[in-house]
RNA sequence: CGGGGUGUAGCGCAGUUUGGUAGCGCACUCGCUUUGGGAGCGAGGGGCCGUGGGUUCAAAUCCCGCCACCCCGACCA
């Protein structure tokens, strides 16, 4: 049982400077955590007390399909990671240090280069396998721009695990277990989400999936379609191709002047101000945009229709582990000719790729490689041969589904959970092998399963508030009950002991000389589902329940509270500590 | 990486234009009153004015550098 009267604990009654989305403010005036550095933050009573039940909460899923708990150091020497490639793969956001012989060091972002040696180093035979291992640890990424209080740190807490199996089914089956019991978790803290198709980035792999929770100040877009429910992020999301027609039915290619036309809008404008081809109904998909990137060192021309734009985002995805940078020098390269670029007369070097829209037989408004001049009826496999396709341009709602065809909805999300089929990646660097029985070496066939646990607070906060203040799920709010004390709080602290006996976790507003107003205010902002106010009705054997989230009341009599709490959290119960 | 904004007490802010010993609200301490929706009165404590340099008799205020935080842009051929 805590209470209010020694709990370190000082709510604010104006939101943070700081803050911007509404989880983080609340979290920062409800006192749950403080900024102490850029992407950092304490985690006060409250705050650890939710941390805790939502480990407790994952911690009974992982061991529920088989998992065993290890920890991990943070801090780990670097040439695991130079051997995976992945000390150069991560770039900056590696936090890089040196001991005091200049050995080096890094805080780990993620930790699968060292279960693979874990693994190989204790286990040998098949007879070992499958196996899952996991862990609750501090990650370290060196974000570009922290955000959005923890729902985007430089330092968080994560839930990490593994798996190693004997062949691709068995991996198959680790992962579908790691899947579902993903959706147990997030089904239990009363979450909205989708499981959305994603790419794997520096982890490798071929199958990976994401948990994205729905919420407006989500950082990754999703499309989802509302008729067969496929879901994907937009950087993992296929575009179908239509099918591709006889290149010979359109007009030859003509070149126009098109003065002063650098962008998209203008050229369709002039377009219809001519009438090219005796048409005034030009629009910019009727052209193709042809963007100059550069992919580590190599120039790279994408092709996408005009009323599109080159998605940076999904062209990175494309193109990983390359990296991806728009060109900007021009003035090197005189035959890239700025604003009129179009494929027939592209530099013959350049590699040239685009959207899977651009198919044989279709016919473009594209630039003629000369200043102020424009071709139409440039027909792709007749006047030009793209060197392939890419998933670069931008993901518009209305796009249709690569499954069923049907328009698809964008949505935006919280990335919660992430689940990977890893394959060998690891296993080939390492020589991750268990002796088969047949006398021969069996590659394990490894997974790796993501949750964002201090994040996963966060997300809690965001979908779970209203304008007075947080409202936590019973399964993993602090305390379930709070019980607010009016006058004496004597019988508030005996209610207290008597429900912490029964196995909630309990609350108290015990402090003497503060308002009613102040104490229901609290409460709100604290945001345990359920408050009981013992006051002028004590005297007659009344207490009042306040259900937090519907904000409705009843009084109920002080010997029935029990049963009435047990019926409204509706929840198994976990005692404190 | 670029642009804009902001750094003054634990939190939210004024003061900077026009240089002259730092203020308001909340929070905190003490006293009296109040006690079911963020109470009232009175008395207090708390600040290297982000940081380093410069100008000046004198700098929160003017000048230069740096750091941090927030927002926007990461953009179109």
């Amino acid at each position: 049982m805590l209470r209010m009267s020694t709990l370190f604990l000082r709510t604010l009654r104006e939101n943070p400077a700081e803050a911007e989305v509404p989880s983080h403010k609340l979290l920062v005036r409800a006192g749950y955590v403080r900024r102490v550095a850029p992407g950092g933050y304490v985690w006060l009573p409250l705050g650890k007390l939710v941390i805790d039940q939502v480990c407790r909460l994952i911690r009974e899923e992982m061991v529920g399909l088989g998992g065993q708990e290890v920890s991990f150091p943070a801090l780990l020497p670097r040439e695991p990671f130079e051997r995976s490639g992945r000390w150069d793969e991560y770039g900056p956001e590696i936090f890089r240090l040196r001991d005091r012989r200049g050995a080096g060091y890094l805080l780990a972002p993620t930790h699968e280069e060292m279960f693979a040696l874990l693994v190989r180093d204790v286990y040998a035979s098949y007879k070992d396998y499958p196996l899952v291992l996991f862990q609750f640890q501090t990650k370290y990424r060196d974000e570009p721009r922290p955000r959005a209080g923890v729902l985007r740190g430089r330092e968080f807490l994560m839930k990490d695990s593994y798996s190693f199996d004997l062949d691709e089914d068995g991996l198959v089956a680790a992962y579908v277990a790691h899947r579902d019991a993903y959706r147990r978790v997030f089904d239990r803290l009363g979450l909205r989400y989708s499981i959305v198709a994603a790419v794997s980035g520096p982890m490798g792999g071929s199958v990976s999936e994401e948990f994205l929770a729905e919420t407006p100040v989500g950082e990754d877009t999703f499309a989802a379609c509302p008729a067969c429910g496929y879901a994907a992020n937009v950087e993992a999301l296929s575009t179908p191709a239509p099918p591709a027609s006889a290149p010979d039915a359109h007009p030859p290619l003509a070149v126009l002047d098109t003065p002063d036309t650098p962008t998209i809008e203008s050229l369709v404008a002039t377009l219809n101000e001519r009438r090219a081809g005796g048409r005034t109904d030009w629009r910019a998909a009727d052209t193709l945009k042809n963007v100059v990137l550069t992919v580590d060192d190599e120039i790279l021309v994408v092709g996408v229709p005009g009323d599109r734009d080159v998605d940076l985002k999904r062209l990175a995805a494309a193109v990983y582990p390359g990296t991806v940078a728009l060109f900007d020098d021009f003035a090197a390269r005189p035959d890239l000719v700025r604003g009129y670029l179009g494929p027939p007369g592209l530099p013959a070097k350049v590699r040239y790729l685009v959207d899977p829209r651009v198919v044989p037989g279709t016919a473009w408004v594209t630039g003629a490689n000369e200043p102020g001049r424009h071709a139409v009826n440039v027909v792709c496999g007749r006047d030009f041969v793209p060197d392939g396709t890419i998933e670069a341009a931008s993901v518009r709602p209305g796009d249709a589904c690569p499954r069923c065809g049907a328009g698809l909805d964008l949505r935006r999300g919280i990335e919660i959970g992430h689940v990977f089929q890893l394959g060998y990646r690891f296993a080939d660097v390492f020589g991750l092998d268990a002796l088969g029985p047949d006398g021969t070496p069996v590659r394990i066939a490894m997974g790796s399963y993501g949750i964002g646990v201090s994040r996963l607070v966060g997300t809690l906060a965001e979908q779970h508030h209203d304008e007075r203040g947080l409202c936590w799920p019973a399964a993993v709010a602090p305390a379930q009950v709070h019980l607010v004390a009016l006058g004496d709080p004597d019988a508030a602290l005996r209610l207290g002991t008597d429900l912490a006996e029964h196995g909630w976790r309990v609350l108290v507003d015990d402090r003497a000389g503060v308002s009613a107003g102040v104490k229901f205010a609290d409460a709100e902002l604290l945001g345990a589902p359920a408050i009981v106010v013992l006051g002028r009705r004590l005297a007659e054997g009344y207490v009042e329940l306040r259900d937090r989230a519907t904000a409705t009341s009843t009084d109920v009599p002080l010997p029935e509270i029990v049963d009435r709490l047990a019926a409204s959290l509706g929840v198994a119960l976990y005692p404190m500590g």
